[in-house]
DNA sequence: CGGCTTTCGGATACGATATATCCTTAATTC
DNA sequence: GAATTAAGGATATATCGTATCCGAAAGCCG
């Protein structure tokens, strides 16, 4: 069971839209570029981004991405989920209907009871990562990149704002 | 991000070899034919579950598998990471090292700071799991199984167990 | 208008992993 | 010695993650 790497993207790429001034966009080439990935296959998570609304577009030169909403209004289960999905990591195949000593056309009244408790952990995974906004992560990343190196790649970011 | 099947079946064997009695053992042409599984494939599992020590095996007619300890003293967590394994589901790549404006050879002094709010996230499941015993499981089946399910349930594996 | 840039979605290819089966070996029972 | 069992290796298939390419539609600018 691992998140695909998409998931990483997306929350950097996050991080990075919550630092652009009103109005700017900043373009998947950008983004691809100031991250070292493949910029066709991070364009993958970035629509996925914008279908949950969490971000919006434009097109054209100066062009690209902006967050939907303040970054004090995102938390981490929004992006995780716009790129991973939102189901459960545990499916229950309901294998105790094969139990050869049930009585034919038997009907549980409750949900199995190994997934009510794999669901519970699964639950306690997204509260986790609901309660952590996006602006806890830019408020982190402040304090822990050495300011110049913030400074700098502020400034890079800017340059290619459209 | 998905569980294997494997995981859902593991729970379930040992929800029935918690039930048997003292120094008797199941095989795994029992178990499969109880929940309906691939005899062949459902052996992994299980090998998965010895490699973990969580359980014990005897060869020979009358062979198969019981608990190496008492239902109270096996987590949830345990028999999930015996067959899913204990890597965590989100794995950091550390691209900020990518980043254009940082200094050539810098080093960080912390984890990425989204790996840790991952991190964070995976232990708080890991830490549901781990709260659950076997035996807890086995109290809630003994409660939501009709009685004469429960009761023929037992009587046929007794009378499969070695 | 016309050329350039951008997002978006579809098509495709490749590799890794989950699923599943088969076979051999060694140990145990009768 | 014959039957049964777990253990583990080899192999095959399907699904999914990763990655690239292309065309369409929309926006910018000369």
């Amino acid at each position: 069971m691992i998140l695909k790497s998409q998931v990483e993207w997306a929350l950097h790429c996050c991080a990075i839209l919550a630092g652009l001034p009103e109005g700017r966009y900043l373009s998947t080439k950008a983004l691809a570029e100031l991250h070292g990935l493949p910029k066709e296959y991070l364009s993958k998570a970035l629509q996925s981004l914008s279908q949950a609304s969490l971000v919006e577009t434009t097109l054209g030169p100066s062009g690209g991405y902006r967050l939907a909403r303040a970054p004090s209004e995102i938390n981490f289960l929004e992006i995780v989920e716009a790129v991973e999905g939102k189901a459960r990591s545990f499916t229950c195949t309901n294998i105790r209907e094969n139990n050869p000593c049930r009585p034919a056309g038997y009907c549980d009244s409750k949900p199995c009871a190994v997934a009510r408790i794999m669901w519970e952990a699964d639950e306690a995974w997204r509260d986790t990562l609901r309660r952590v906004r996006l602006s806890d992560l830019v408020g982190t990343l402040s304090e822990e990149v050495p300011a110049d190196i913030w400074r700098s790649t502020f400034e890079w970011v800017l340059k290619r704002a459209g």
